[in-house]
DNA sequence: CTAGGGTTAG
């Protein structure tokens, strides 16, 4: 809502309108009949009356820019709050923008009729600006004098930041002797968005002050590097600083612990956010929900889910694709459903969750149904996400022929993630032919991608034919790939163990391997024997037997017994896919030794109970 | 008028 309020000269001018020296507009009805007004009384080149018009079409949810542009037409003399109000409007707008007036036009007819730009004019141009606008906007800045301004200053350093090229940035940065926190923080947030993370830390190590926008930025980046147990660090230290919690910090935490997987830890800031008041926003809930499905608690992400009274279609798509990774198909088909008997519209991340649930849950009809659904009902393209998925669905599933049909008649060439799906299907079903066709196609189609190799390797393996595997062991090593090297992680009392293959560094180590001894042969006691097919190393058996006691996961387990007690749950995320030996070993475990294993592996979730898997064995 | 948080297969 803006309000026009007239000026002294307009009550002077205009007697007849003194008593309504306030007049609001909330619609664009509203304004086309003050426009009216305007002109009937002869105001249609009065700047400061149709500056509030212009202010209104143009920065107003409700308004119309395209509008704002005539009115700006007809002003003979337009003054600089006008510009700048357009500068803003076409800022915010979405570029390209269909609109036939560029910021750098706009610009250009400011300094052609001789209106001097002021400390508003700059910001909003930054940042509509991309490169080349945005180098003559930097000397326009220097020449007019406004080089000291913290706001254009500020906007210089986002626009080059945002634009890549963060040598400027730091140039303008450092040439400056009185950068306020917004500047630092600036660069922090730039510097972590262009990868160079450590410069971020180093910068924000040596800012004169921070506020919480400052921490935020540094946790964000951590997060966004992918370097979750830094973010943790970082936030541990800020909170022993005495600086509390806000729903942004609250966010990046969050985001933190799902990446890790630490319950504890994301409960504890569900706790600081129910304790401070924080509202759940849809942004903040969806990060809280998004926690709790991916620490392995499903049911604390449904109890957030059900206690929004609107939900977002982030937030539904957040919890169709929890219960997807959690194998429960059906649950995910029924919030689709919700969300559409509640007039939620799907969008194509919507459609891949509900594909995802369906090829996890092994609910092929209904996954070939949403495929077509999503075309028939709602008129969307299927992505190449969405064929990729189909295209696991099936194979995992064993109907191969299908699925090499469906990107046979794909619309796209399929690129390597598609392949890698039917290869995937391949490895599966030990289908040795075909998967060796796909698999070389994918590797050439991504050659720096390891997990393509390894699959074909481990399918030839699988076979027997290990010259095969050791050609692609070679090419790997000619290409200098490495297999991602696994490990898991298990949070225990606030504290995060992490356990790779083999690995001895633990300080609890001897207890450990003890443990793990205990263990293993308590299952063999039970049954469990070692499936030795899954190490594809031409090793001899023994050795082979060796590797797979060592694995990550397993480690990671004798470490939860050793902490945990009869009907106590354990939770570990693994980094890569868990191996059919260990899924094995794990469902005895869950039995032998009464305990809940909640283990999540790169695509899914397992729970282990009873001698069980939630999977079914379908992964 | 400047810096911060959400969903995405294999």
């Amino acid at each position: 809502m803006v309000v026009l309020v007239s000026s002294s000269s307009f009550n002077h001018h205009h007697c007849h309108y003194h008593n309504h020296n306030a007049i609001s507009i909330s619609t664009m009805s509203d304004l086309r009949q003050y426009h009216s007004l305007v002109v009937r009384l002869g105001l249609s080149s009065h700047n400061p009356t149709v500056a509030r018009l212009i202010k209104f079409a143009a920065l107003s949810p409700s308004g119309d820019l395209s509008y704002a542009l005539r009115l700006f037409r007809l002003l003979p003399t337009p003054d600089a709050f006008i510009y700048n109000t357009l500068f803003l409007a076409l800022s915010s707008h979405p570029s390209p923008s269909p609109l036939s007036l560029s910021p750098s036009r706009l610009l250009s007819h400011m300094l052609h009729h001789s209106v001097s730009p002021n400390h508003f004019t700059f910001p909003p141009l930054l940042r509509a600006s991309s490169l080349p606008f945005g180098r003559q906007l930097h000397s326009l800045i220097y020449k007019l004098g406004f080089s000291s301004d913290s706001f254009a200053r500020n906007n210089l350093l986002c626009m080059y930041l945002e634009c890549g090229c963060p040598y400027d940035a730091c140039k303008v940065f450092y040439a400056s002797l009185d950068c306020d926190i917004v500047a630092w923080t600036t660069m922090v947030t730039g510097f972590s968005k262009a990868g160079l993370i450590d410069h971020a830390r180093a910068l924000f190590d040596t800012m004169p002050e921070r506020n919480l926008v400052s921490w935020n930025a540094m946790i964000a980046g951590y997060v966004q590097a992918g370097l979750f147990k830094e973010a943790l660090d970082l936030f541990d230290q800020m909170q022993a600083q005495g600086i509390e919690i806000n729903k942004y910090v609250g966010a990046s935490v969050l985001s933190a612990c799902t990446g890790l997987g630490t319950l504890e830890k994301g409960e504890f800031i569900h706790t600081q956010i129910q304790s401070k008041r924080i509202k759940l926003d849809s942004k903040l809930a969806t990060t809280l929900i998004d926690m709790y499905c991916k620490c392995g608690c499903l049911e604390k992400a449904i109890e957030v889910f059900n206690s929004l009274p609107a939900k977002k279609l982030s937030t539904w798509n957040c919890m169709i694709g929890g219960f997807a990774i959690h194998g429960r198909g059906i649950d995910a088909i029924q919030v689709f459903k919700n969300m559409e008997s509640q007039g939620g519209l799907p969008d194509d991340i919507t459609f891949l969750n509900v594909l995802i649930a369906c090829a996890h849950s092994r609910l092929v009809a209904e996954g070939k149904h949403y495929f077509d659904y999503m075309v028939q009902k709602y008129n969307m393209e299927p992505k190449m996400e969405h064929y990729g998925c189909m295209v696991d669905m099936l194979g995992r599933a064993g109907l191969l022929k299908e699925a090499k049909q469906l990107i046979l008649e794909m619309p796209m060439e399929p690129n390597a993630d598609i392949l890698g799906a039917l290869l995937g299907a391949c490895k599966i079903h030990g289908v040795v032919d075909l998967g060796q066709e796909i698999g070389k196609r994918a590797i050439e189609l991504d050659p720096l991608n390891s997990g393509r190799y390894v699959l074909l390797a481990n399918l030839f393996a699988g076979a027997g034919r290990w010259d095969d595997v050791a050609e692609v062991r070679k090419l790997m090593g000619d290409r200098g790939v490495h297999k991602e090297a696994g490990h898991s992680l298990i949070e225990m009392n606030g504290v995060l163990n992490k356990f790779v293959c083999g690995g001895r560094s633990h300080p609890q180590g001897k207890e450990i391997y003890s443990m793990l001894d205990e263990m293993l042969e308590r299952i063999k006691a039970e049954g469990y024997v070692a499936d030795a097919g899954v190490v594809s190393h031409d090793l001899t058996k023994e050795q082979k037997v060796e590797a797979l006691y060592y694995h990550s996961e397993k480690l990671a387990i004798a470490f939860g017994l050793i902490h945990t007690r009869a009907g106590d749950t354990i939770r570990i995320t693994k980094n890569l896919r868990v191996c059919r030996d260990c899924h094995e070993a794990t469902k005895f475990v869950s039995r032998v030794f009464d305990r809940e294993i909640i283990l999540r592996d790169r695509n899914r979730f397992h729970h282990f109970k009873r001698g069980d898997c939630s999977c079914k064995d379908y992964w």
